[in-house]
DNA sequence: AATTTTTTGCAACGTTGTTGCAAAAGATTA
DNA sequence: TAATCTTTTGCAACAACGTTGCAAAAAATT
């Protein structure tokens, strides 16, 4: 783990840091998505809460992981899958908010849904939320 | 307008007061969503920031207005049509976010489209948020 | 091991949104 | 219309989230 953690680093041709790998490693581990405020939990007081703003800026840049929208405002993130590169992102799934505990995933298996937009618009990129229970909440209520 | 703007409060059980009045009215004159700040630059210094958020909490509740989740995280409202009740929306249409005007459009005509979920998950709601160009930018560029 | 480059922590600041409470405005009643 | 009751507003204070500049520390390079 230590090590696919700090080879991912050198393949985006970042520093291998502490805060760095300790991050990736933070996502490897977790099957849902994170928000800062997880993370900043998550840590304790291991690095300061402006190095996990600047880590997670990084590696959307750098195309590890990518940013999620939700309806209630909070930014959350989550790996990205191989295809994904350095400013150049092409996660084009459905991601799902549970109700129930909260968890945000990526329906990696789920493509985004055609729109058919009204006359004079052009689509660059379709987001897709869905919300309700999750597969664990519902067998776990 | 005055008239009808009153009625919208009144037919909802609320106190007619300014700041609803123009912050009701503020939406009716614009084509596109409306964001806090938005609100806060169009009233000047008429009324207490506290009381437009306030305000927007309210008329959602009321089902006067609905929000609309962006990628960018800036939460914005749009009225809503007819069919809305106090507690209770139903606006299930698509929305669009314009990447070269910035504003935020309910396609009101655009029904969600179906999103085939993985075994186990339940879907309670669905958000779709489309952004690139919007009709009146892609006349004037 | 010395030097260069990058990253981190700290302090300070801005924005967004919330809450409690007294004063003001709106609704109701007589 | 005036008096009373109810709701809303403005203010102050606070918390969460996020950004920036800069010196110290850590990592990479030589
Ligand atoms: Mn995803
Ligand atoms: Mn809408
Ligand atoms: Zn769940
Ligand atoms: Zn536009």
């Amino acid at each position: 783990m230590e090590k696919v953690v700090a080879d991912t680093l050198k393949r985006s041709q970042l520093s291998v840091t502490d805060s760095r790998k300790r991050i990736l490693e933070f996502f490897h581990h977790s099957d849902g998505a994170l928000a800062h405020g997880d993370i900043e939990k998550l840590s304790g007081d291991q690095f300061d809460r402006v190095t996990i703003y600047r880590t997670l800026q990084t590696f959307v840049e750098k195309g590890i992981i990518h940013s999620i929208p939700t309806a209630d405002n909070s930014i959350r993130y989550a790996l990205c899958q191989q295809e994904c590169e350095a400013g150049h992102h092409h996660d084009n799934h459905v991601h799902f908010v549970c109700d129930s505990c909260g968890n945000t995933f990526c329906l990696n298996h789920v493509t985004i849904p055609p729109v058919q937009l009204p006359e004079g618009f052009t689509s660059k990129q379709t987001d897709v939320v869905v919300s309700g229970i999750c597969k664990k909440c519902g067998i776990n209520p």
